[in-house]
DNA sequence: AATCGTCTCAACCGCTCGCAG
DNA sequence: ACTGCGAGCGGTTGAGACGAT
């Protein structure tokens, strides 16, 4: 009850990290471990929320995090654990090394849910959606399904969302989006990574490393690098492989 | 070249959860 | 059992990039 904010808002500044509060943010963590959020920044000397430093850290600067687009078999593991699961991105999220809760449910709220719906099938059911699984108008507007509104996307009805849907599927591959995303946030952390001279690969990170022989001069990034060798996502994929895929796999093939 | 519309994703907000006292 | 606090989670937003006209 009348929680306090997380910490004094007043005088914190908020928006995108700059290069050098980045800097700031992993020289601390890689020096201190991830101590409670709440003090770092004083600690840390950054005029941020906890909070933000926390998401900073979880989103962007942790050295495991793999860069770009899901690849295809990630995808059907998010979709199919999505149907297990539901918008427990954290819980997906925890299944997929490498990747983050906010960077999931982002790719699926702009490609996946599209793709699906594209296909007619419910994004959130995970069943095909019919014009007869909303003969009434009004029982479209059933309570279950309050995070989509019940669209019929085959019918003409299509809403302006719909429509760009039609679009999706020529929506260029996103090496740009890939690119960028590394250096898209770019315009405030791209220097961070320059300067680190991370190689634009899959990371692993066991959580073991010596965090403090990042610091050190003749620390190589590439260390911690996994193979990318055919089979690399063994541990992510093994689960996809054992599960009886949901039918909805058949449509993404 | 300029403008407009769309898309993407980093970051924020508000709420819930879990734990300690 | 209750309260307060820190951390985490999921939904939402807005700035910037990009393509179309």
């Amino acid at each position: 009850m009348g929680r306090q904010p997380c910490c004094d808002k007043v005088g914190l500044k908020r928006g995108p990290w700059t290069a050098e509060e980045d800097k700031k943010l992993i020289n601390f963590i890689l020096t201190n471990g991830q101590c409670c959020w709440r003090a770092l920044p004083k600690l840390a000397g950054l005029l941020r929320c906890g909070k933000s430093c926390r998401l900073r850290w979880t989103n962007y600067l942790r050295p495991d995090l793999k860069r770009g687009l899901l690849s295809e078999s990630e995808e059907k593991l998010v979709i199919d654990l999505h149907a297990q699961l539901g918008n427990r991105w954290s819980k997906i999220a925890s299944q997929l090394p490498g990747r983050t809760d906010n960077e999931i449910k982002n790719h699926w709220n702009t490609h996946i849910k599209k793709k699906l719906k594209k296909m007619g099938i419910d994004p959130v059911t995970h069943r095909p959606i019919t014009p007869s699984d909303y003969p009434d108008p009004m029982k479209a507007q059933s309570p279950a399904k309050d995070q989509e509104p019940p669209s019929t996307p085959s019918s003409s009805s299509a809403t302006t969302q719909d429509t760009k849907l039609e679009d999706m599927d020529r929506a260029p591959p996103t090496t740009t989006a890939n690119s960028q995303q590394s250096s898209s946030s770019s315009s405030s952390s791209d220097g961070i990574f320059d300067d680190l001279h991370l190689p634009p690969m899959d990371w692993s990170y066991d959580g073991n490393i010596d965090l403090i022989s990042l610091l050190q001069d003749d620390f190589k990034w590439e260390d911690l690098l996994v193979k990318d060798e055919g089979n690399s996502n063994t541990t992510a994929m093994d689960p996809l492989n054992q599960a009886s895929y949901d039918w909805t796999y058949e449509f993404l093939s």
